[in-house]
DNA sequence: TCTGGGGTCCTAGGACCC
DNA sequence: TCTGGGGTCCTAGGACCC
């Protein structure tokens, strides 16, 4: 979806299209008064009394920059005060996940109805089968890309950029040629041309580390990556992403749609409005745990989890991360067990610094209708195993 | 450039078991 | 006495993604 927080709230406030505006930071506006000081609808918000990014102080990054926006220099994951200083005049709105992902649910069950191999890769994006789809294949499967844009955009007045071809990663990387709104196919053929030009950092799964430690060597592109010999990447990268390296390079990829998963791990965590002193700030910090502990819970009971992996993260004031988890020999999803074994994973992390980030995580999860017949093989292992 | 929140997967060492 | 080989699970950290 192109710039899709960004676009949902456009549909909102259809006067802010065509400013920049950056979503991320902030509390809600008091919309409802506002609403009421204007005549009723929040499209008569008038555009003066949106708040600007210059006027904002505090913590924070840009989730999404609208395209007159990003004209800027302002993209996602950019620190809010840098956002101010490269476009001090944008609108500012806060996030709101509830409508977006309200959005997300409506997209998503457009493209099921149309094309049932579907893989979620969060709120905006999808991966989609063509294989088995009727008339999947016309124009390399551009009629369907068109007709799916199409269908996206009448249900929802959103829209989409989409990749074809032969496999997940190409199809990624095909997916950001054409932006927004747009279609590009990129058949096997064209990986010379279309692929081998772009910077290794394209590639999904290539961050920052990998492309500073390839740069160190002289790799630019993909195609400078793909002239090495995958010994070599073996070599240097790792048995196991050496060799991804040269399959990537050589857009060699056969991982399937996956329509179902189940997940991993729940967590919660936040960022305080100033950093925070273990001793000194104790009382205050004590709440915030056990409220992000009650807030799993809720989540995991919520979706019908538990899970008997408990732990914490905390980021300090220098950034630098810990964290401890404990596995417990039942599962769980209630807020105080939750707590307590949070609690005492919190003892065993030095608290010399201040923190800055505390967060609370349960892992190890297992559907609620399965946990009972997993303790059971749990106890009965041994004598399970002797047969 | 003072840098969110929610995830997944991988690695590596150590405990423990057979 | 100084010594095996395979396997699983747990923990901590880190890279990466949306």
């Amino acid at each position: 979806m192109d710039a899709f927080y960004a676009s949902v709230e456009l549909l909102r406030y259809p006067q802010l299209k065509g400013l920049p505006v950056i979503i991320g930071g902030g509390r809600r506006r008091e919309d409802d008064a506002l609403v009421a000081k204007y005549g009723g609808r929040l499209s008569d918000i008038p555009v003066e009394a949106f708040p600007l990014l210059r006027d904002y102080v505090g913590r924070g990054v840009i989730t999404t920059a609208t395209y007159p926006a990003r004209q800027f220099g302002v993209g996602s994951a950019m620190g809010m005060m840098k956002a101010a200083r490269l476009c001090p005049q944008a609108i500012m709105l806060p996030v709101d996940f509830a409508e977006y992902r309200r959005f997300s649910r409506q997209f998503k069950d457009i493209i099921l109805s149309i094309a049932p191999r579907m893989q979620d890769r969060g709120v905006d994006e999808v991966y989609i089968d063509f294989s088995d789809v009727p008339g999947g294949q016309r124009e390399g499967g551009r009629t369907l890309a068109r007709l799916l844009q199409k269908s996206i955009f009448e249900a929802t007045g959103l829209t989409c950029s989409i990749g074809v071809a032969p496999n997940k990663l190409i199809a990624k990387m095909a997916s950001e040629f054409n932006k927004p709104n747009g279609i590009s196919v990129v058949h096997e053929g064209d990986l010379e041309s279309l692929i081998w030009p772009l910077a290794c950092r394209k590639i999904n799964g290539v961050g920052p580390k990998a492309d500073a430690k390839l740069q160190l060597h002289g790799i630019e592109t993909i195609g400078q990556l793909a002239a090495r010999p995958r010994d070599w990447l073996i070599a240097n990268f790792g048995r196991s992403y050496g060799a991804w390296l040269h399959d990537a390079a050589w857009g060699r990829d056969d991982r399937p749609v996956e329509t179902e998963s189940e997940p991993v791990s729940m967590s919660r965590e936040t960022t305080f409005d100033r950093d925070l002193h273990a001793v000194h700030d104790r009382a205050e910090l004590g709440r915030i745990f056990t409220e992000l502990c009650v807030q799993v819970a809720g989540d995991l009971r919520r979706k019908g989890y538990a899970g008997r992996t408990i732990g914490i993260k905390l980021r300090f004031d220098d950034f630098k991360i810990a964290t401890r988890d404990q596995t417990i020999d039942f599962y769980t999803q209630d807020a105080a067990e939750i707590r307590r074994h949070a609690g005492l994973c919190l003892k065993r992390v030095p608290l010399q610094r201040r923190l800055r980030l505390l967060g609370v995580r349960v892992g190890n999860l297992l559907p609620e209708g399965e946990v009972e017949q997993a303790m059971a093989e749990m106890r009965g292992g041994e004598s399970a195993s002797l047969f």
